[in-house]
DNA sequence: GACGACACAAATCT
DNA sequence: CAGATTTGTGTCGT
């Protein structure tokens, strides 16, 4: 309980970005979209990538369910650029009948992996239990954003401040089986009528959503580790798993053609897309390829220029290279949803155009029950708006372009119980100070991403990544720290 | 055990 | 570099 020694504090370590996010299936397209002359059937592609929040943990994303998450998500059609076409002009064919989209929506939302049950998700503004809570809701999108480019022609929505409402059953322990979250992104296109169609989704890895506080997993974590090649709890839990544990592990087979779409790549790529992605005084840099390029497994993201890979299916071993994590978990929530429409949405008032949308309201639920969005309709603009960023050209921001190329995790601290329990909480005022002293470096490869009040379009921090090759280095050397405490602090001092 | 609240403090941002 | 913000998470009381 003393005071932490002041040498105790680890200087910050760089997190070592090559890790991942939970992944995401290949985007399962619901209905057919023509251009408008229909001589062309568009092929819709959701791209998603969840930042920050995450770390595998006995080869399961995991998070806490107080901690904020974020999702950033875009989508193209294949064939059409873009970045000349972001607003697609299409048909969307619906019981026969061909209907014209007047805009793209996306919106995101969880279930149980195995079922219909539907998982809410919250949004917070910075003020948290402060301010108010909000559902992620359809947000008005346009076609060609590239979450890992930073090209101002790029159209990415982010859900920022996301948090599970309830936490995934049996979480850690032995005794029955563990229970498992999706999170999903949902396309939908708006008719003239206004009725919202779900056009396409994707969902996520398989999530583990830990209801309490990090200390209570402290154990577990320590002995379930898995024995993935090369990684070990402590990267787990800094979320940076070393993903080049090339091949699949532990016996989930991936199933053919089912390679799970992570968005995120490589080292430190995960980083500054957000932030960059509106940096208007980037050079434009269409994303052309991405859609088209290759895309032999019609999933894969865009190459990397730092990883090598784009090797993102199955068989890549590059050594090196960062292959995600793409086990594929057993019965995960596949490809045929219901397809359907996402019932009607009453009205017709909102107005696009702008990175900003009012949505007003809709009912009906796509997925079984999915939410009622009508809740949304009393939610004011403001609070809608809150946790949620829209990126596009309309509404470019200033951008500081990285500064230091240090990307330090945020405070580390899925350990800090184990040491400093003794807490009392202070009573009159802040005379105990809870040791939370040993402070490890990294942990949550925090994406550093802006975190001010949300604004559509507010400038970001660029968090340039790590050098990977130093990243890849100590990863090469097992040179980690750990995570959790370590025996002796100085272990992960040094260095 | 899971959750909502409240509180403190580390990490970040300005 | 300091003050202001954000956000992770320890604790309590349910």
């Amino acid at each position: 309980m003393g005071p932490p020694s002041p040498t105790i504090r680890v200087k910050r370590r760089e997190v070592f970005p090559y890790q991942e996010s939970p992944y995401f299936y290949p985007t399962q397209q619901l209905c057919n979209l023509f251009s408008p002359d229909q001589s062309m059937n568009y092929n819709v592609k959701i791209a998603a990538k969840i930042d920050r929040g995450f770390f595998l943990a006995s080869n399961d994303w995991t998070c806490y369910r107080r901690n904020y998450f974020q999702l950033s998500a875009s989508f193209g059609i294949q064939g059409l650029d873009s970045s000349v076409h972001s607003e697609v002009p299409c048909l969307l064919e619906r019981n026969g009948d061909l209907l014209a989209v007047r805009s793209f929506l996306v919106c995101i939302g969880a279930q149980i992996q195995n079922g219909e049950k539907v998982i809410e998700l919250v949004q917070h503004t910075p003020k948290r239990d402060k301010g108010p809570q909000i559902t992620p809701r359809p947000t008005h999108i346009r076609a060609g954003g590239d979450l890992n480019a930073n090209s101002p022609g790029s159209y990415v929505i982010t859900f920022e401040r996301v948090q599970f409402k309830t936490a995934t059953a049996n979480n850690g322990k032995r005794r029955a089986a563990q229970q498992y979250y999706q999170v999903h992104v949902d396309l939908f296109a708006e008719l003239e009528s206004g009725d919202l169609i779900l056009v396409a989704k994707t969902y996520s890895a398989p999530l583990v959503v830990r209801g309490r506080s990090p200390g209570h997993y402290a154990d577990n974590d320590e002995d379930h580790q898995d024995g993935i090649q090369g990684v070990d709890s402590r990267h787990h839990y800094r979320n940076d798993s070393v993903s080049s544990m090339s091949g699949a592990p532990l016996g989930s087979p991936v199933s053919p053609g089912e390679y799970p779409y992570y968005s995120g790549y490589a080292y430190g790529s995960s980083y500054p897309y957000q932030s960059l992605t509106s940096a208007s005084h980037m050079a434009h840099s269409q994303d052309a390829g991405y859609y088209n390029g290759n895309r032999k497994n019609s999933e894969s993201y865009p190459g990397s220029p730092l990883s090598p890979a784009a090797v993102p299916h199955a068989t890549s071993h590059a050594g090196e290279s960062v292959s995600p994590d793409m086990y594929s978990p057993a019965g995960f929530v596949g490809p045929e949803s219901p397809a359907l429409s996402m019932g009607r949405v009453s009205h017709s008032t909102s107005h696009y155009g702008g990175s900003n949308n009012s949505y007003n309201h809709y009912s009906s639920s796509y997925n079984s029950q999915q939410h009622n969005y009508d809740m949304y309709r009393d939610q004011d603009h403001e609070t809608q708006m809150a946790g949620l960023r829209i990126h596009s050209p309309s509404s470019p921001k200033p951008l500081s372009v990285a500064s230091s190329p240090s990307v330090t995790p945020r405070r580390q601290s899925f350990s800090s119980t184990l040491i400093s329990k003794s807490t009392e909480r202070s009573v009159g005022g802040s005379t105990t100070r809870k040791s939370r002293s040993i402070s490890l470096s990294g942990t949550t490869t925090t994406t550093t991403v802006s975190k001010r009040p949300i604004s559509n379009s507010r400038p970001s921090r660029t968090v340039p990544a790590t050098p990977p090759n130093e990243m890849h280095s100590r990863a090469v050397h097992g040179v980690f720290s750990k995570d959790r405490i370590p025996e002796s602090p100085m272990e992960d001092q040094h260095l």
